[in-house]
DNA sequence: TCGGGTTTCTGAAAGGTTTCAAGTGGATTG
DNA sequence: CAATCCACTTGAAACCTTTCAGAAACCCGA
């Protein structure tokens, strides 16, 4: 990995021409060349042939700050992630750009990278830049950042998330149903000691995912209490190995039998990390992920997981924004999916039944 | 997966204040007010607070495109990406946003997704936004659209690609070399009837990494054309399951026994589908993968892969960005980093000698 | 009290685009 | 031939901020 480096003389930039240049060039007004930018029906073919040659010959390239500051909006979304790492949110992202590009506006990707400080500074430079709107995924849903930006004129849609502030729209899947769901499988199959993996408990997806779990237990006649707690610092695959080494240092007798992850990252690194000690999965240790993405079912054992309707999330979510940055008697809506359990070998088979 | 929805009624959106309603709240002129935003220590600190109250009761928010328009500079880095669903360009992102936050700058993300359309799309619209800088994986590197930006002062620099047009920057990695290593490998394993999975052949690290497998057939004595080529459409884990469908299907005698993908998507998906077809890995097919992302290793079979440094790639891209749109006798550089051969279960233990 | 040097503040210009009311000139009509 | 229309064009104002030359206020020692 050692890099080699070639030197290049550098090229003298040249400004850019402004409509100004491209009207003196094809000699007409300023006013007809923006015309021909934006209303190219109401100036006669002609003349609109001569703009477009002077502004080829020109290399003009519109200012979109000066569009901005004049015409006011904006024509970009952006959609500011928990974690661009995490392909569960690529994915979401993809349904946003889908949804966008049918409607002929841009993305920008914005990575909060589970950082609260980062979430901010990004908030506030999409309100200085006036974007059309704004989609999140929160890392803190009650931040009051989050709630200024639709009172001052930037319409917010919160994705993964499900929020009644009235303040904006948000699109949702039950995530406490999904924790109930996850561990109600791992019951069923008879697993005793069983450990939720997940954090840090700031985060709503965890602690909706966690509570769910928590309630199957009770419905099994269980104390909530009885789910065993692992906290980790993020959900990556860094920590789900580093809960896998907590875990399977843990003496075969009090170890738990199951473990319901947070998420499929945390799960799969769980997952390698007590392959990798010796544990056998499911024997040793059944598996439970969340959301489902493309490596769950890749995984040295596949991975059972909560399955989430990823790109619908992001596309549904789009077209809410859409609505609410265009239509004046825009109504906030909560929508909410249901995610459903893929079982694969990482769970099944081990039913000790 | 079923919806279901909740109507709220909308809030009325106030617009927001700009610097004049700041000065005559304030009761100081225009300019004072601008100077506390940008040059704070010319400002007495009795008027900077009387300055600032102002803001906060009336819920300033700084118009970045007028601020942009007049000042000509715009502090935002973008980095357009081949595809945000691939865990190592995320990687490369993320060394990207690193290196930008030093400098105080915010990267915006996009998407190109292997479509020249949308690159071509986003670049024009990234020129248009007059970014400070444009960071780049291209799909095509040769469109001229890429050499007109810096011509006309948005400088780009290209990313895990080798440029040497003199119009810009590039930060690579060896990826001939890389398809020469992993080949090797797998010829010194003994394997016979090898294949090249990857595509399309107009992304550049595809031919690169076949063009250096080839190499290495032909150092062992092999003509080239023994290498067996199974093109993809994309280089995606499905994918990689369409190819491994193709592969399996064909008669064991004419069956390659080893696969050297072009990145770890298409191995993944090879890999499961292989699995899952009957063929053991690596006894049957070995599998070498390429950039060793992160699934790479939690894979069914502890993937082969070629390593690449993502996140010093995507800094070492960024820090030469800063460089040349802030230092006025900037050279332009190509750097190249060296990948390595990294070994697991999918191609070891078959040594057949 | 007065020059002279600092520090702080002001006001107007500038930046590139869009918008829109008003203007132009040619074709059509009476 | 004049009046009317129509299809296009024009030019100036507006968007909000930053910049900068110069004005104002202040402080110091003489």
């Amino acid at each position: 990995m050692t890099p080699s480096g070639t030197a290049d003389r550098a090229r003298p930039t040249r400004a850019a021409a402004g409509v100004k240049e491209v009207a003196a060039a094809a000699g007409v007004s300023l006013g007809t060349v923006s015309n021909v930018l934006n209303r190219p029906e109401m100036v006669s073919a002609a003349t609109r042939a001569k703009v477009e040659a002077a502004m080829l010959s020109l290399g003009f390239v519109r200012n979109e700050s000066a569009r901005q500051l004049r015409a006011g909006s904006s024509r970009i979304f952006a959609y500011l992630m928990l974690d661009a790492g995490n392909p569960f949110f690529t994915d979401v992202a993809r349904g946003v750009e889908e949804a966008a590009r049918e409607a002929g506006l841009s993305v920008f990707l914005c990575n909060s990278n589970e950082d609260a400080r980062r979430e901010a500074d990004y908030l506030d430079l999409l309100e200085q830049q006036r974007v059309q709107g704004v989609l999140i995924t929160p890392v803190d849903p009650d931040s009051p950042r989050l709630s200024q930006l639709p009172a001052r004129g930037t319409p917010v849609v919160v994705v993964d998330r499900a929020i009644d502030d009235g303040e904006h729209c948000s699109v949702a899947v039950d995530d406490v149903f999904g924790g109930e769901v996850a561990l109600s499988h791992l019951l069923e199959l008879g697993h005793e000691r069983i450990a939720f993996v997940g954090g840090p408990n700031n985060i709503g997806q965890v602690t909706d995912r966690r509570a769910g779990a928590r309630r199957a237990m009770e419905r099994a006649g269980r104390p909530a209490e009885d789910l065993i707690d692992l906290v980790t610092g993020a959900l990556t695959v860094a920590e789900g190995r580093g809960a896998g080494q907590r875990l399977a240092g843990l003496p075969a007798a009090r170890r738990p039998t199951a473990a319901f992850c947070a998420n499929d990252l945390l799960a799969l690194g769980l997952l390698q990390q007590c392959v990798s000690l010796g544990l056998r999965v499911p024997e040793d240790l059944a598996i439970v992920g969340y959301d489902d993405i493309e490596f769950a079912a890749a995984a040295a054992v596949p991975l059972t997981s909560v399955r989430q309707p990823r790109q619908l999330l992001g596309h549904t979510a789009a077209e809410l924004l859409l609505d609410e940055s265009s239509n004046p008697d825009h109504e906030h809506q909560r929508v909410t999916f249901t995610p459903e359990l893929v079982v694969r070998t990482s769970t099944r088979g081990n039913s000790p039944s």
